[in-house]
Order: C-alpha cells, then sequence, then structure tokens
DNA sequence: CTGCATTTTGACCAAGTAGTCAAGTTTTTG
DNA sequence: CAAAAACTTGACTACTTGGTCAAAATGCAG
C-alpha cells in the first residue's frame, strides 16, 4: 500500500486514543458477560450499552454491529482459551504433560466460565462465526498435538487411545463445569461453592482420566 | 368443582381429535429441529410454522404461545433422555452396567443429536423452563444411581471415584458428539459421517472410562 | 343433507429492537 | 485559548416478530 509519505500521510490510521481504549474494553466486558448469558440472539444492544454505562448510539459509534462486538469477543478470547493445548510438550513426560493440561482447563473453566459458555452456545448453533477459525486453525493444532500423543502411543508410554477422542473427552469434561454448572449445582447442591470443590473436581477427573490412559500390561 | 352430570357434561374434556393429534405432532417434530438448532430466541413461530407446513395463527391455534410448544417438548424429550440413567442395575456387574450406560448414552447422541443440543442450550442459559425438574426428579435419581456407584466402590468393585464426577464425566463426554457436533466435524473431517465412526468412538471413551475406573492393585 | 363444531387463514396490531442522525458536549491540539 | 477533532446522546425510523381477530373453509353427527 502507502509507499513513502508524508508524517501526517495516515491512511488506516489504527491510532486509538486513550477514552477509545477504555470504552472499548468497557463494551467488551458487559458485552462478554450477556452474550455469554443469552446467546447472541437474546442479547440486546441496549442491554450491553446500560451495562457498560453509556447510551447506545455511544457503544454503537465504537462497534457499529452488534455483530462486530460479538466477533471481537470471540477473536480476542479463543486465542486465550486455545493455549493451553499448545502448550503441551512432545518431549515432556506424557502423564504428566496431560495432567498439567488437564488442571489448566478446569482452572479456566472456574475462572472464565463466560468464555466457555460464549464458545459452547456459539459452536451448539454451528458455529456461524467461527467455522472458518476452526477449520484454518483449531484443526491444524489438533492435529498436531494428537500426532505427538499418537508418538507416545507407539513409544509404549501410553495405553493404546485414539487421540482425537482422548482430546474430545478432555474439553467434554472439563468445559462441562463452567457450560453446564446450574446442572451441576442442582445435583451437588451447595457443594459446588465450597473451597475444596475445584480440587475435588480436578483429583477425580484426573483420576479417571489419567489411569484410562496409563500403559498397561 | 361441578360433581355428577350428565354423559355430556364435559368439563375439561381431554378429547383429542385425529386432527389435533396429527397437527401437534407435525408441529413438535418442527419445532424440535428448530429450536435445537437456533435456541428459543432465536427461533421465530414462523420458521416453526413453515416448516410444519401451516399458517401461524393455525399454529397458534393449537399452541396459543411460542413459550408452550418448547415446554411440552422438553418434557415430552425430558423422560426418554434419562431413562438410560434408571436401567443402571444396583445388582448387575458394575463394569457391564456402565459399559451398557455408555454404550446406550452414545447411541443416543447419535440419533437424537436434536434432543441433546435442546437442553444444552437450555441449561446453558441457565435452565429456566426446566430448573424444577433438575432439583425434583434428575437430582433424586442421580442421588440413587450416585449411591449405587458408592457402594461398588466400597465392595472394591470399582477404583475409588467419586460417583457424581463420574456419571458428569459420562453424559460430558457422550453428549459432546451430538452439542458440539460441528467442532468435531471441523477437526476429524469426513471420518464423522462414516460407517463405523460410532463404534470407534465408544471403543475409545469405554476404553479411556472403564479402565480409569477399574480396581486396580 | 343440514346445521353445529372444528379448523384454517389473511389482515392486522403492538412491542421490541437494530441502527441513524443531527445537534450538542468534551477533549485535544496548534 | 480558539478551533478542530473526538465523543455523547435524545429522538427517531424501519423492520421484525409474538400474538389477535373475524370471517371463511372444512369436517362431522344426526
Amino acid at each position: 500500500m502507502a509507499r513513502a509519505g508524508k508524517d501526517k500521510l495516515k491512511e488506516a490510521p489504527e491510532k486509538t486514543t486513550r477514552i477509545q481504549e477504555i470504552n472499548r474494553r468497557l463494551i467488551l466486558d458487559a458485552a462478554l458477560d450477556i452474550f455469554s448469558t443469552y446467546g447472541f440472539r437474546g442479547t440486546t444492544i441496549d442491554q450491553i450499552a446500560e451495562r457498560a454505562g453509556m447510551s447506545k448510539p455511544n457503544l454503537l459509534y465504537y462497534f457499529p454491529r452488534k455483530q462486530n462486538i460479538y466477533v471481537t469477543l470471540l477473536e480476542e478470547t479463543l486465542a486465550e482459551w486455545l493455549a493451553p493445548l499448545a502448550e503441551i510438550d512432545a518431549e515432556g513426560d506424557p502423564i504428566e504433560q496431560l495432567r498439567k493440561y488437564i488442571t489448566l482447563k478446569i482452572n479456566m473453566s472456574e475462572t472464565h466460565p463466560e468464555a466457555s459458555r460464549l464458545f459452547a452456545n456459539e459452536v451448539l448453533h454451528g458455529a456461524p462465526a467461527i467455522s472458518d477459525f476452526l477449520t484454518k486453525h483449531l484443526k491444524p493444532l489438533v492435529d498436531e498435538k494428537a500426532a505427538v500423543i499418537r508418538r507416545w502411543v507407539g513409544e509404549g508410554k501410553l495405553a493404546p487411545v485414539d487421540p482425537y477422542h482422548l482430546i474430545f473427552m478432555i474439553w467434554a469434561t472439563t468445559q462441562h463445569y463452567a457450560d453446564f454448572d446450574v446442572q451441576v449445582r442442582a445435583i451437588m447442591g451447595s457443594q459446588v461453592g465450597r473451597p475444596g470443590f475445584k480440587e475435588q473436581t480436578a483429583q477425580a477427573v484426573l483420576s479417571i482420566i489419567l489411569n484410562g490412559i496409563r500403559p498397561r500390561g
């Protein structure tokens, strides 16, 4: 694009003012709360604006379309959500690496349940806004880690398991505690809020999965 | 209210005509498709009416409110969805019973993914329409089966696992294939549709969970 | 066939909601 | 400190959508 040009020649000037930074953050934080609770269609711009403490036209000054807020939010959070998977170290001890991964995921489910619900809702409805991301970024990453796990199996360091199904099981189980929180609470009652609950959950999940894939024989 | 009365005195006459039966079925079938795809708020009455092949006012003749269709649908499907859990036999062999349960759940995820998604969406959004059901029917049933599993553990027939977390893991893992179908497809591609896929899934899930809870030592 | 009950629908209404706009206010900058 | 740029908002529009209604069409019992 622009070659040369004077100082002032701003073409796609991405300069963000202090106020912009503050308000975009305010909006996105509010939007995460609302979208994750009510879904895309169930959320109104007015709700987000109120939660963010500004008028609707003002909000629309920063994000001209409702879709923009939603997509920005998904993009912002997806990377963070996937990060733990990328950290699985092919050179580390298999059981230790998977223990670390599962623990991280359970922690995230507890500290960022809204993010989990935002994705769950999006995927449940066919992932209209992120199907590209799924095939272009998620799949390659999963393929890579699946290859690592398959190698571990080949080396006899893990029982023979299909790596993809193992990854799905870890996702499903850990995110269940965020996505189905109401159900978990309806069944386990007051235990859920209590201090040691997360540790107890981690212990149970780790115990089953790790023993399920530990080499036998 | 009215006691006695002649033959013709119909009070709360639940007589359903042939046409009523046909049309209510038509509506509910259409509604399951649409609600499970777009959620409650994301679904319009017009969409359901079109899919059911009738006019909107006609649909509203059978179900005066959108809510009515939704709630009827949930009630109709919940019982069926929970049935396999009730079948776990306290007197049977633990591993065999759980193998049967998991297999049934995986089959249901494949044959009725819409039902799974309908619940997932409802629970994800805080279960506004079924929170009563969760505490009054689901919890007691789960408590009962958890007690059975706990007894099995006590008898040394299973490794020491928390029964609630085990049940959650089974739900999460099996329903994942229905609820997150797009994601599974994005990652595993054409394999998903292929004949043996369900069996391969069942094999992987059973292998990890059953080995994870088999008594050790 | 006839009259009553059931079913069906076009036209309509009211509420809710995404997005616009022009006019004001505040912040930044030369 | 003045002018420009950035920001803010009340009032409004266009459209979607849940639900109504009265009148027409159909089904059915005697």
